[in-house]
DNA sequence: TTTT
DNA sequence: TTTT
């Protein structure tokens, strides 16, 4: 039985191809950005538009066919859940960073187009390294953020 | 019709009476912080849990509702969707910060205490501020930040 | 303040054109059938597939957009709430049927295909029946069941 | 990869304890009454209430955990999916019934009252009944429809 | 900083 | 048949 709720539903489209890493401990994990995008009508009838970009963090063998099947642009439906992270930066300050720890993802609409074969396209990295973050991202997760 | 979804959905318990405020232009805002708690069974078989804490942010005369009625510690029901504000700190450094924009908050559970008669707890402020951030906080919404 | 929460929120596809009515009061409202399908590994490995279908009410200006925009097979996001409506049939039998009033309806993946000029495909018809229910249908809804 | 989506969250209360069996294979399921109430202002600036009635089911160890802790008027949330199902009454005429499938359910609000020992309250009947459904109800789920 |  |  569960204590509280934490539900997380997104539709959007990917901002990239999605990143695919190992965790030290040899997890599989995937990144993504993932826009959604709002319209309404405000008061003075003018048509107004707010697309907010989403951290998508997916674990596993979703993670993996997520790597597989999804490309840049193509549009998802993810469920997932709030997570906020706790990091420091190489000035040594403190960072929060809030990320959706997704438990499905959905492709939607037409079959992805093919994935190109390009050789610049790599899948998980024989080496994940968790070297302090730079330029501001926040760092990969690690074998501690494993949810299982 | 909408073009996407971003949808959040939180049942939890507030970490402190909401604090409510007034934007310049005089719309009413309130913040909460609510902790969801997460309880599951790992692999071996220990109990274990992880609390999340939630920034929730209330427009209007909902604002004004849960300011009247919800109290530190009581439980509700939260959807809204998600919003990532950049700000800038006394260092003159980007931060972000996400929040819960919340369009519905429900009140669960027994009626809530009666309100104590503590004459420190004010509402909305006569003098909302809107300096730069002190302490690594994000700043108050302003005028800008209103949804409708 | 709301008292409960009644959501459904469903990714499918269309098994048929939307049917736009009018209520006798002059409301505009569709029906749509969608069809969700679950797919999953059973406990011998093999891979079981389930669908099932829902019944979709939609109301006023979205029902319209509804019937200009969608087609037979296209998939859709609908987010709405549960809704069973107890009706007489010709023998005088008490039925119930469920329903999903959709508050928010979002075209998923690409265009739809040109809408074709067939001239038998009609939208709001002239006059709206409420007739007894015939051959195990629900009837259509009416100005009672007018949500607004 | 999910193909669909098919989900319900309700937040309401207990029309009446849980009903618990096991079917004739022995699983355990639960049977629940559950109200969500939704109050509005209609255009006239009335205060409008409706309470519609949802059937839940549970499986498992999740039908004996609501049969233990759960009773008349508890306060819960529900999570599952949509599911209809065809059936036949003592007329042999079909009838359909839409039920929601719970996966997760959670008990809100105080703690509940502890349990009456009335001896006539019993969980799982030793003998589960699968005869064909008498005065408009739907009949007991049986092993075909356990989802696991 | 909440709650069980 | 619940609850506020």
């Amino acid at each position: 039985m569960m204590e509280g709720l934490n539900k997380v539903m997104l539709i959007g489209n990917l901002g990239a191809d999605p990143e695919l890493r190992a965790t030290p401990g040899g997890k599989a994990v995937a990144n993504m950005r993932l826009a959604t995008t709002d319209t309404w009508t405000d008061k003075a009838g003018e048509k107004r538009e707010r697309t907010e970009w989403h951290r998508i963090v997916v674990w596993g063998k979703l993670a993996e066919l997520c790597h597989q099947h999804l490309t840049k642009g193509r549009q998802v439906f993810v469920e997932g859940q709030l997570q906020t992270r706790e990091w420091t930066d190489k000035e040594n300050r403190k960072n929060f960073t809030t990320e959706v720890i997704a438990t499905q993802v959905t492709f939607l609409g037409q079959r992805p187009d093919q994935r190109s074969a390009d050789p610049t396209r790599t899948g998980s990295r024989g080496a994940a390294t968790q070297e302090p973050a730079s330029d501001g991202q926040p760092p990969p997760m690690d074998d501690a953020d494993v949810p299982f």
